[in-house]
DNA sequence: TAGATTGTTAATCGATTAACAATC
DNA sequence: TAGATTGTTAATCGATTAACAATC
């Protein structure tokens, strides 16, 4: 086996690293360093080279790297010289939002559905994508080869989400939802809880609170 | 200084094992183990005692934690146990759907601003919250004491509201956009990529693609 | 050649896990 | 007292940083 373990913080830059090449690349800049590169996205450049490391030689001794050419191997290594299919679960005003974020498109995820089970949503469209039943997911899934599932409906609804989206064949699940689920182990999950980001602010604010 | 210091990690999952308390809580569960704990968030006992040991002793030997009495500890650690005002800057569908987000006033974070330079936009509400363009930034913030900034607008706005913001007197941000923005020194800043969470799910589809 | 910067190894630092004495 | 579970120390594991030879 020759990839040994990668720390998850390395892929979490590495997609950092790939957006600043992107912004650069368009300003028309072609060449980096190390250093230039971790002043822009506040980093070192040993853990810049470190990172890069794991996965190959981008760059030329004495020169630095092409940022081209240095981007498109960490789209490549990121999965994403290819369009993933993703859906997402619950029109409400946080799904709507993510059915609409930009971000995603740009680095090539495509929303192929929304559903919700609010039977005034269903048959409405969120960016010209309509809302389906959730008893109608297995079908979407399978007919468009979708990728990732996206959770995002109240705590109380996602394990069962979850389980729909296990069930049909689904690769990953991105979970907004605030609670921990379970799914089976060949599925990747991964959790982004909002307020658990407000509170580790909230936390370091009292910790630095005498600090004045 | 008694405050060593604390793993970023840790603080995450104190988060965690507070909205798992409030949930068991609620159902009348009164005492937990640290097994039980590791259980229902995913992690393993040593690791919870651990989390908890930072802080000091909030359990009895040979019986476990109470969970309303642990919660509590857990919530003032996290500085919850107070309310903290939060305006959004951005009321395009991510900061509206953050307005209106339940979680955040679940665990007392109060939005008492939205703002946008829309002028289509501006003296709409959201979640009955007017929206002020975002020159009157500086004169909300300080009038409501407000504490804590949530970024949600395009990225290559993103670094004039974050400086807007410093310059109110702001304490914290929550930057929802996806480019590196520079604070002052003082002021804590926490990214939240949503691009960048897809990507990692990406990057583990492609690594494990092989093993079926 | 001299200067610059990579790729990589070794040293350091930090976080997690295992083990167990303390104690309810 | 016997069983259970905490709090804490020591051992392990993993990630970051520093240093430098390789090389453009």
């Amino acid at each position: 086996m020759k990839t040994l373990k990668i720390p998850e913080a390395t892929i979490i830059r590495l997609s950092v690293y790939s957006r600043y090449l992107t912004q650069l690349d368009k300003k028309g800049v072609s060449s980096i360093s190390s250093g230039e590169i971790a002043e822009g996205v506040g980093g070192s450049p040993a853990q810049v080279r470190k990172d890069l490391a794991y996965f190959g030689e981008f760059g030329t001794r004495g020169v630095g790297y092409n940022v081209k050419d240095l981007n498109q191997h960490i789209v490549r290594i990121l999965g994403l010289n290819r369009n993933w299919k993703v859906i997402i679960v619950g029109a409400g005003n946080l799904g709507s939002a993510l059915t609409q974020y930009k971000g995603f498109k740009e680095r090539g995820f495509e929303i192929t559905g929304i559903f919700d089970n609010d039977l005034n949503k269903v048959g409405l469209a969120v960016n010209g994508i309509p809302i389906s039943p959730i008893n109608k997911l297995k079908e979407i899934v399978q007919d468009n080869k979708v990728d990732i599932g996206i959770i995002a409906v109240p705590a109380p609804y996602a394990q069962d989400v979850a389980d729909a989206m296990a069930e049909s064949g689904i690769k990953a699940i991105l979970n907004f939802a605030p609670v921990v689920i379970s799914v089976p182990p060949d599925l990747e999950l991964r959790n982004v809880d909002l307020a658990v980001n407000l509170e580790i602010l909230t936390f370091n604010l009292e910790l630095h609170k005498d600090k004045n």
